[in-house]
DNA sequence: GACGGTTGATATAACGTTGTATCACACTTT
DNA sequence: AAAGTGTGATACAACGTTATATCAACCGTC
């Protein structure tokens, strides 16, 4: 193992100086056609590559973004993901990862870590109960911060979805082919995002004049989905139609139906969250609301580049609307 | 927005010397009592967190580890992820993730951007058509790095699983069973994972005297699978078994198999390769192989800690064996 | 009261870069 | 020939840390 090659290097093996050196490679200063072929030359012979680290610390230009994100394995985050990191990628920032598993203490420990470690921005999915203490922390470091689905009302910028809107829209839909008791499926507890679902869900559910809410919990996998559908069914027969929280539930559901003999969308419909790649190729295809994720990342990172070029400009909020994507889980009622 | 609090600040309201300000939070050097409980309580009224990247330069203590892996969404690799992460987040690494979702551009530009950025190591799971030039950098960097998965032969640090040996007993299994018409489903192209893989089924096939070999390649994605599965049935009717080369092609071909009629594991058994969360869970459970992902996450991690301890060791390869998990979409050939 | 030893704090240089000021030199212009 | 104008390169300081050397003050000892 080699050490690594520096600027210094470059410099003694090109005969000019670290300034020239730096010059030279970055086209910055007056340096002639000649020395600057020189000195690129020797550079790529001994492999040099830039210590960033070094260079943000003299010049500021920190190029180095902290995603924290709630849960990565699940499929509609990775998408999120994919959209953020390509962007940022392409204006030269890298992107660290991180997967806080909907765990309060690891989230905050990770954000410590990207101080720690410098991070020049940050994207972030707070946990439902994030302390203030979490936001103080980033304010007082002047780390541009974009907020992410969960607005916890901060004062900071933030990029989230329709979530009141798109459950009207769910409602209206199943109302518009006969039903009367519709249920909701999954999340728990009353963070931001499932506050607004809910709320969109019974206002809905009254505007219609359809039967009471019946709000169930659930975690958003498909075994917990699986069981809870299950639970739920066991305890309101009556019901016809679940829109659930997120598309693993909704799947879940699904297989939940399957195991007792009932067709999805025949006797019972179903509706899910997300749109993630899997609704589409699950059998029956689910019907689902959809927010394009891959083009919700690019916003999310495209917010926070406007951020990080003007630090002054007030807060931004961006919301985008779900789209209800129709596909077999949902049908008229038959009993 | 404010700046950030440094060393300098520390020691300014604490009327210590900047040193003295190091050390005390520290813990090195000989500081008071006195001195050392108020430089802490300075540190925490505002907020003032180390820059570990300057720290780096100077003590040449780096705990950034980057983690290259070929495609994120998948769970096998999301849990190996998460077991390497949790044990180096333990002793105080920040791990940044890259999905380079197979691709050797994307993987050269993102290796490339950890040496800029000054990770300290480096976990891979390395792009089938790596060039030689991308192993050259890093050892010219000096860099400690551990492949993970595919090895490319390198001289390198590698964690890998027994693959050959893997799909020995997955035909084994089989074959007791009474198939003949065995055919590999999955994965494309001839990298060492898929290589060894079915060299291990020909091999057996040869062993226990059953039909030609058929390879069939498919995506390691469930649509993939399914598509790739109709496909393999249409051209060789006579197949009563498939080992795939990931879960997620498994799932796809279950899915394939219950749209043409036939119930997986009466009439066409099929195997799978990872046991994800999910292979419990699809119905029918899928028989599937299985190696732990978590565990060899940490197992990787280690390795890449053993290796920073002691950049002189000869390199080090830790196989670990895969076992079959029989669950229902493997029984005896009903024709 | 001069000497060695311990304690507590500080000054300084260094890590690898970059921005700014400076400098040596050649070439014009008067 | 003196003054002015570019051109090409370099010296130096700084970013936020930490390791090492140094230093002042106090202690006890003979």
């Amino acid at each position: 193992m080699t050490e690594r090659p520096t600027l210094a290097d470059v410099a003694r093996n090109a005969g000019v100086s670290i300034a020239t050196a730096s010059q030279a490679l970055r086209g910055t200063g007056r340096i002639s056609r000649a020395t600057r072929e020189k000195v690129a030359r020797v550079a790529r012979e001994i492999r040099y590559v830039p210590d960033l680290r070094a260079a943000a610390m003299r010049s500021g230009d920190n190029r180095e973004i902290g995603f924290v994100i709630n849960q990565l394995h699940n499929p509609f985050n990775a998408e999120v993901v994919s959209g953020a990191v390509d962007l940022l990628e392409r204006q030269n920032y890298l992107v660290s990862i991180f997967d806080m598993r909907d765990d309060v203490a690891r989230q905050d420990r990770q954000l410590q870590a990207f101080i720690r470690h410098g991070r020049g921005g940050v994207l972030w999915v707070p946990a439902l109960d994030t302390p203030d203490e979490a936001f103080e922390l980033l304010r007082a470091h002047g780390i541009p911060t974009v907020t992410f689905l969960r607005n916890p009302g901060q004062n900071l910028d933030h990029v989230g979805i329709r979530n009141a809107e798109a459950l009207q829209t769910a409602v209206d839909h199943l109302a518009d082919l006969g039903h009367k008791d519709i249920a909701y499926l999954g999340g728990q507890g009353m963070g931001p995002v499932r506050r607004d679902r809910i709320a969109g869900y019974r206002r809905q559910m009254a505007e219609r004049g359809l039967a009471a809410p019946i709000i169930w919990d659930s975690d958003d996998t498909k075994q917990a989905g699986l069981v809870q559908m299950q639970a739920l069914m066991r305890d309101h027969p009556q019901v016809t139609a679940v829109v659930c929280n997120g598309d693993m539930v909704a799947i879940g559901a699904c297989l939940a139906l399957v195991r007792m003999g009932i067709q999805p969308s025949r006797e019972v419909s179903v509706i899910g969250f997300d749109d993630t790649e899997e609704a589409a190729l699950v059998i029956p295809p689910l019907t689902t609301l959809s927010v394009a994720p891959y083009k919700l990342g690019q916003k999310l990172a495209q917010t926070l580049l406007d951020r990080i070029a003007d630090p002054q400009m007030p807060p931004v909020v961006a919301e985008v609307s779900a789209r209800l994507v129709t596909r077999a889980t949902t049908g008229a009622p038959q009993r």
